[in-house]
Parts: structure tokens; C-alpha cells; sequence
RNA sequence: GUGGGUAUAGCUCAGUCGGUUAGAGCGCCAGUUUGUGGCACUGGAGGUCGUGGGUUCGAUUCCCAUUAUCCACCCCA
């Protein structure tokens, strides 16, 4: 108990019941978004301070109060990345892949952090999936990612989840809303709790998003962004909606989504669960079509989404989502002494080659204890061998589940009663899944 | 950063209105069949009652601090 040390507080460790989950669900988003043409890229975990300054922006909350930044041994300002975006764009900038075949498409899976005060859906470090899609201002762009994410959501079948989107407009239409926002909450001023009246100058936008009674009774009759944006932006919004819609992909707009990245523009949306606590965001996005200028490239519009995986497995565990299992042990095979293990451990090795799940003894227990502990991993099958069986070169295999015995011959049948035994449960498990139909003419 | 709840075995939790060796269920190990799992029974290992200080003859129990954890604010995935 008197532990050396814990993991970090915000920290998890990710214990062997539940790593099959994170597998599963990082397959599914790599999958499908192969499927949309997205490629895997692999960035470093830190990156130099500046560029999340750049990139995120120096007033947001995440550059002036999250972030895991510290110098190294070289002097260099280095943070461990807040966010993916910033790193895949950086990337695809450094290497030149802007200059290849647009748009360019990839996807991620990476490690965050962020220094915050933890809480359910909220870590210090974190994982997220993303992708990010740089080269095209047409809204079908903007359809595609939503449309991925949406997809994503549907193979893992997860219910209840909310799509809302909205327009934030581009810098211009922004900053005539922001006057016009101003002007309408100057006003109501005496009325505001004290952190929108400093939001009221830094970024009026994020009064919309505030919960107190009052604020929000206030932010209902404030200007919406939509009736301020551009005719271009607008249209590009309608054209984001158009499609959405041909696609079956159902959405509210939400003129009160703002995303609290500086880097976004015109169209943002997220995927909203009400099943996991406070922190329902499940997946949040957006076009960003001013960043990879402002990071030093040319002018490419882009746009890109990341999900919070921790969030997904909590709303999977709390809809009871099926997930396929890992696959067991197909033998166990028990030994009695020294002759018996060392033919155990020779057909083991054997087996394995094979491609077959097997296990044996390596504790030097007791036969009752050996068949006990392949009860409990799962074995579907176990055997025991002994100085009678090797001398026999003869077998009794057990399957676990009815307790039906065949005697088998060590050196030739064995293989056969696994690749049998094999294919009955694979079977019977397609069986199910498509409905108890027989399929024994589709197997043959 | 702010607020509230919690901290006793690997897990879920009792308990002591302050008093000799701190409990249960599950799990783990072993035995009841000296070569066979799931059930039952028996036994065993495992806790300095989160940490530090205070009050007291005596604290796991009361007080203070601290840390961790959970939830909410804030912010975001």
C-alpha cells in the first residue's frame, strides 16, 4: 500500500479489460476514415510553444492557462500538444505535402494535454481522433468531414448524439458581429455576471455560450452571427447545409456554438451527448481556412475534426454498446511433471505457429489448479497430459463449454480438432449475428 | 483557479457514540478427489483504517492541515 508513487493526477492507465475497447474504437475511426480517403500521420507529442500560439491563439484559455509548456535542456520553449491540429497542419507544411495532389487528407490518433482541474470526459491527458482535410474552400469539403464523423458515430452505434453547427463567418463578418454583439450587450451591462463582463471585451461571442439564468435569458434576444455574415459565407453555409441534408445527415443549427480556438471560420459544428455529465462534447470541429497562411504556408483554406476518445468509451460503457470480445484461448494444455511439461511447452510452441491461440502451464501447479485457471482465461478447450499420454502418444481433449471428451492422436488429429472445432463456433457465432439462418451451404 | 462530496483489504462496502488481536461479500492461494474447471464446504495470504500534525491516559473514530479522488463552475475533445 505505502506505493513508491501514483500515476499523475488527470492520468489513466488503460488496464488490459479495457485496452480491446480503445483498439476497437481506434480501428473503426482509422477504418472509416480510410474509407473517405484519410491517411494516417504521426506527429511528435511536442512541438515549440509557439507554434499553439500561433495556431490557437494567445488569448484562448488553452495557450494562457492549459498548456504542459517547459524549457528544455537547449533553452527551447517546447509544449506537449493541447490540440492535433496544429501539429498535423505544421507537418503537411514541413514536408512539403501541400504541393502534392490536393485536397490533402489525414487522420490521427494522438495523445493531449491539458493542465485543467479533472472531472468525468475531463483529463490531463487525453486521446483524441482527428482528421484534417486542407486544400478546398467548397462546402462539400465541409460535408465530407461532417459527413466522416457522423459515420464514424454510426458504425460504433452510438445513439442520442446531437449534431449542432453554425457559422462563425470569415475575420471580416466576424468583426462587424462583434461590434454589433458589443453594442447589444453594452446595454445590459449592469445585468451580466462578472465573467461576461470581462468576455465582453476580450471575445463578446462567448457570452452566447454562458449558463448562468441571467446571461443566457440575455444572449436569446442578441444578435445571431447568421443575420451578419457575408453573402460568400453565407452561401458556403447553405451550401454545407444543402448537402448535409441530401446526405441523411441530421443537424440543428445552433447560432450559439463558438468554439474557443482562434484558429476557426465559418463553418463549426459538434456532436453533443446529455448522457455523460457537464462535459458532452463528444466530437468538435470546424473550417480554419486562415491557418496555414498564418503559420507560414500559403493561403489553403482547411477544415478538420477531433473526438475525444475517453468521452466515446463513456458513452459507449453507459449505453452498453456491444463490442466484440477478444478472442480466447483456444487451448490449455495441463501438464503433469517434468516429461509432460516440456512436450506441453514443445506442442505449444507447435500450435502457435499455426496461427492458434494456446497456453499452458508455466506456474508448476497442480492439475486441478491448471484446469481452474483455464476456466478462468477462458480456454475453449484444455487437455492434460501426462507420463501415460506420452508414452501413448494419445489424448483427451476437453471442450470447456459442453465438457465433452474426444480422445485424440498428439501427432496427427489435434490440429484438425482445433481448425474444426474452429470453424463450428465461427459458425454458429455468423449464425447468430445473422439471425439463427443456416449457412451451412454458404461455408461449403 | 472556485465550490461541494468522499478517502477502511486487489474490488464493493460495513464498523468503532474514542478503549485490548479492524470485519463481510467478491477476488486470489490451498485443501475436501495423491491426473481434470464451473457448484458446495474448510482453511490461508492480504490493511501501520489516504498522509502529516493536534486534543486525549488512549484516535482508524474528534479537530486542523495536506494530498488524492468524484461531481459541478470555468474551458474544451
Amino acid at each position: 500500500m505505502a506505493l513508491l508513487t501514483k500515476a499523475p493526477r488527470g492520468t489513466q492507465d488503460i488496464l488490459t479489460k479495457d485496452s480491446y475497447k480503445w483498439k476497437f474504437i481506434e480501428t473503426v475511426a482509422l477504418e472509416t476514415s480510410a474509407l473517405f480517403g484519410f491517411k494516417e500521420i504521426r506527429t511528435p507529442t511536442f512541438e515549440h510553444t509557439e507554434l499553439f500560439c500561433r495556431s490557437v491563439g494567445d488569448t484562448t484559455d488553452v495557450v494562457q492557462k492549459e498548456m504542459y509548456t517547459f524549457t528544455d535542456k537547449g533553452d527551447r520553449s517546447i509544449t506537449l500538444k493541447p490540440e492535433g491540429t496544429a501539429g498535423a497542419v505544421r507537418a503537411a507544411l514541413e514536408n512539403g505535402l501541400l504541393n502534392d495532389a490536393l485536397p490533402l487528407k489525414v487522420s490521427y490518433l494522438t495523445s493531449c494535454f491539458r493542465y485543467e482541474k479533472p472531472q468525468a470526459g475531463r483529463l490531463r491527458e487525453f486521446h483524441q481522433f482527428g482528421v484534417e482535410m486542407l486544400g478546398s474552400q467548397s462546402p462539400a469539403a465541409d460535408a465530407e468531414v461532417i459527413g466522416l464523423a457522423n459515420e464514424i458515430f454510426k458504425v460504433l452505434q452510438l445513439k442520442n448524439l446531437t449534431l449542432e453547427i453554425n457559422s462563425i463567418g470569415c475575420p471580416e463578418c466576424r468583426a462587424k458581429y462583434h461590434t454589433a454583439l458589443k453594442e447589444y450587450f453594452e446595454i445590459k451591462k449592469s445585468e451580466l455576471c462578472e465573467t461576461c463582463l470581462g468576455r465582453l471585451q476580450t471575445n463578446p461571442m462567448r457570452i452566447l455560450d454562458c449558463k448562468s439564468a441571467v446571461c443566457s435569458a440575455i444572449a436569446k434576444e442578441a444578435p445571431i452571427v447568421l443575420d451578419y455574415i457575408c453573402e460568400e459565407c453565407s452561401e458556403h453555409f447553405d451550401g454545407v447545409k444543402k448537402r448535409l441534408d441530401l446526405m441523411g445527415v441530421e443537424y440543428t443549427v445552433n447560432p450559439r456554438i463558438v468554439r474557443g480556438l482562434d484558429y476557426y471560420t465559418k463553418t463549426v459544428f459538434e456532436f453533443i451527448s446529455n448522457e455523460i455529465g457537464a462535459q458532452g462534447t463528444v466530437c468538435g470541429g470546424g473550417r480554419y481556412d486562415g491557418l496555414v497562411e498564418h503559420l507560414g504556408g500559403q493561403k489553403t483554406p482547411g477544415l478538420g475534426f477531433a473526438m475525444g476518445l475517453e468521452r466515446l468509451l463513456l458513452l459507449m460503457a453507459n449505453q452498453g454498446t456491444e463490442l466484440p470480445k477478444p478472442r480466447d484461448c483456444e487451448l490449455y494444455i495441463a501438464s503433469i511433471g517434468e516429461q509432460a511439461s516440456l512436450k506441453a511447452s514443445e506442442l505449444t510452441a507447435k500450435l502457435r505457429s499455426e496461427g492458434f491461440f494456446i497456453e499452458c502451464d508455466t506456474m508448476g501447479r497442480s492439475v486441478k489448479a491448471q484446469m481452474k485457471y483455464a476456466d478462468k482465461i477462458g480456454a475453449k478447450m484444455s487437455m492434460v497430459l501426462g507420463d501415460s499420454e506420452i508414452e501413448s502418444g494419445k489424448a483427451n481433449i476437453k471442450d470447456m463449454e459442453s465438457g465433452e471428451i474426444k480422445q485424440i492422436d498428439l501427432d496427427g488429429d489435434l490440429m484438425d480438432v482445433l481448425y474444426e472445432t474452429g470453424l463450428e463456433r465461427a459458425t454458429k457465432e455468423l449464425e447468430q449475428k445473422m439471425g439463427d439462418m443456416d449457412l451451412s451451404d454458404l461455408l461449403n
